[in-house]
RNA sequence: GGCCCGUUCGUCUAGCGGUUCAGGACAUCUCCCUUUCACGGAGAAGAUCACGGGUUCAAAUCCCGUACGGGUCACCA
């Protein structure tokens, strides 16, 4: 549109936690005004006080920074949840002062009007022609003839109504029958005849603004560029063209972005959804303060945010390319709103998975070294040494999709079987297997210990006995690990070290060959 | 219901008038590797590009209808 600085902002509300698909609407803001050296806004509408939560807006800030989706201003830098910017307050409620003076305006250019009909008329006017078969009342070019408020009401009546406190609020007064086009940036030309639009509120009796009215004047005061947003805005997307067209302000440009659909039936993946689905909607843990309920969060399910963020950005959107791994930084380079999908993506969990398993392998050997570390610490309250933990690592990290599961994968790394598989007890322990276990003990003895050694005597010891893999093999997996599956025995065995696999043989073989 | 938006394998998607009787990924299945489980490798199956009309020498790609899906219709965002 025009040449000005690329600048964007993400603008929850506090109501809650934010949602995963606010966290992708917030991470394309990002990814879009990154590429294009802008800045990166984090704003807070919170101009509905009835539905304040708190905690909801350090959530959203933890949340973001978690996923590494850092605002250059606003609310959050840093990580923090104050003010920083030149345009402070970012808090839709310590704006408050701020707005009137735009409802003024929008009123003395004839723009907007007074009403005065109380909730409670609205109410009832609405239930009215709901049952005269009018579903949808609506407060529009028609009916507000036959409302009160500053166009049906002589001047006097008006004026008098103001001195005396009668509540009101200020509609903007849509014009009749007017085709308002605007071009998206991911739908291209929408169009919409204002006789489908009401006479929306702009300012609520509270002295508050609605969202139409915070969310136009804020995006012009603090010169944001383009509106990434839901396209549940879509709607509404008309009244704001026209408010920008009102104030006499450069329209910024808008792209709404497809919706994220449930994995199960229809309609959009919602905050109730919950855990009900059997995966997290959340970035974080949340508790619900007056329940005590736990949302999960993906942080907690053991995502790293990377791959939380690589899964999320390909939700609606592709490069174009093969390529589907990418890091927060690539997915800056690679980004671009033109190549964002127009339909809603059904989310599927077990691509989220895979995302992670991708990331978890990327991982730097040192920093995995220490993730695992602290796992283990805190699972087992133990405390590995490195060179054990990247031994576990190369061992178990095929077969992981998370940290969590180079931890718990493998429980016999530190303690000793407690139960040994029944199956294959049934199927494989003979009455020569604690003899065969006896003699690789003795064999084993001589050895390094390491798993080279011990798999090589374990093959001499075939050879020798002419003994076939499958008679041994179960059988010594079963002693040391309790269970057939996994890595490498060998390497197990080199890592637990020799005094603790002859102390589980020994234990083995008391317990399934008792004499 | 009105208005708006959308519709390519089960899912996420590539494709932006011809070189595509549609490519990749996840999931599924088979084989190989491994006498385990994974990983990895090779392969299979899976989309008459929602349907119907146009436009064009040529359409998944452009236009129009229909169907279906979604969003939205508050002094909520």
């Amino acid at each position: 549109m025009s040449d000005r600085r690329v600048r964007v902002r993400f603008a929850p509300s506090p109501t809650g936690p934010l949602h995963m698909g606010g966290v992708r609407t917030a991470l394309y803001n990002y990814l879009f005004a990154k590429k294009l050296g802008g800045d990166f806004l984090l704003r807070i509408e919170d101009t509905d006080q009835a539905r304040f939560v708190p905690g909801a807006e350090q959530y959203i800030v933890d949340a973001l920074a978690w996923c590494g989706i850092s605002p250059d201003e606003g609310i959050g830098v840093g990580g923090r949840l104050a003010d920083h910017g030149p345009h402070a307050p970012y808090r839709q409620s310590d704006r408050k002062p701020i707005y009137r003076q735009y409802a003024d305006q929008l009123l003395a250019a004839g723009h907007a009007y007074f009403a005065f009909d109380t909730p409670e008329e609205l109410e009832a006017i609405r239930e009215r022609a709901k049952s005269a078969g009018n579903p949808n009342w609506q407060y529009n070019s028609i009916t507000r003839t036959s409302m009160k408020n500053g166009l049906t009401l002589p001047e006097d009546e008006v004026s008098r109504l103001l001195a005396s406190g009668h509540p009101y609020v200020i509609r903007v007064k849509m014009p009749r029958n007017e085709e308002v086009k605007f071009e998206d940036r991911i739908r291209s030309w929408v169009s919409v005849n204002t006789l489908n639009l009401d006479d929306k509120v702009l300012l609520k009796g509270d002295g508050m603004p609605t969202y139409h009215l915070a969310n136009v004047v804020d995006d012009h005061l603090m010169e944001i560029s383009h509106v990434i947003r839901g396209e549940e805005w879509l709607p509404s997307a008309p009244l704001h063209v026209l408010l920008y067209r009102f104030f006499g302000w450069e329209q910024p440009e808008f792209a709404h972005l497809p919706l994220l659909l449930r994995p199960d039936g229809n309609g959009k993946l919602s905050k109730r959804d919950g855990d009900r689905l059997g995966f997290p909607v959340f970035p974080l843990n949340w508790v619900n303060e007056e329940t005590h309920e736990t949302a999960s969060g993906y942080r907690e399910r053991g995502f790293y945010p990377s791959g939380f963020v690589n899964m999320l950005a390909f939700l609606g959107w592709n490069p174009g390319t093969n390529q589907e791994i990418f890091t927060l930084d690539e997915l800056v380079e690679a980004f671009s709103i033109d190549k964002v999908h127009r339909a809603g993506a059904r989310f599927d969990f077990e691509k989220a998975t895979w995302f992670n398993q991708q990331h978890l392998r990327q991982r730097s050997p040192e920093v995995l070294v220490e993730e695992y570390r602290a796992g283990v610490q805190a699972e087992y309250g133990i405390a590995v040494s490195e060179d054990f933990a990247a031994k576990a690592i190369a061992l178990f990290l095929d077969r992981a999709e998370f940290v969590s599961d180079l931890v718990g994968a493998a429980p016999y790394l530190f303690a000793r079987p407690d139960a040994y598989e029944p199956q294959t007890v049934a199927k494989k322990w003979t009455s020569e297997s604690g003899s065969h276990l006896g003699q690789l003990v003795a064999l084993w003895e001589a050895t390094d210990y390491r798993e080279e050694s011990l798999e090589a005597a374990f093959k001499a010891f075939l050879a020798d006995s002419g003994l076939g893999f499958g008679a041994v093999g179960p059988v010594l997996r079963l002693a040391i690990a309790g269970t057939t599956q996994g890595p490498s025995i060998f390497g197990v065995m080199e890592l637990i070290g020799r005094l603790e696999c002859e102390a589980r043989v020994a234990q083995a073989v008391a317990q399934l060959s008792p004499a």
